[in-house]
DNA sequence: CTTATGACTTTCA
DNA sequence: CTGAAAGCCATAA
């Protein structure tokens, strides 16, 4: 069961078309599982190493296109470069970087 | 098996 | 409208 919600997960966020991103709590939903937004925020920290070079995880912020990474092992310049590279603009506030949901956003 | 934590979201005051 | 708290699911210890 956890694995085929890995799976889902897996399979949405590569499903993601580039230059867009999508949320947490949209992938949760997509893969069945409204409320588990923080497992998707998990998966995608426990994603392993030949999986986070296929999976665009960086298409993947919090409902507010914030990327509120906190963990040191994924910088939030990293995010920004992979964003900038799928052709996603990313903005800086107070220090928090940040995507125009309004305009990248993936609607499936 | 129980407790604690987390790349989040939603609701109550 | 803004801020704080609880909730939910899964993993780690």
């Amino acid at each position: 069961m956890t694995n085929d919600f890995y799976q889902k997960i897996y399979a949405l966020v590569g499903k993601i078309p580039k230059g867009k991103v999508a949320t947490y709590g949209q992938i949760a939903a997509l893969a069945g599982a409204p409320r588990s937004a923080r497992v998707v925020g998990w998966v995608l920290h426990i994603l392993t190493e030949p999986q986070a070079k296929k999976v665009p995880w960086q298409r993947v912020i919090n409902k507010e296109g914030i990327i509120s990474t906190t963990c040191e092992d994924h910088p939030r310049d990293l995010q920004k470069m992979l964003l900038e590279g799928d052709g996603v603009e990313v903005k800086e506030k107070n220090g928090c970087l940040w995507v125009d949901l309004e305009k990248y956003l993936w609607k499936p």
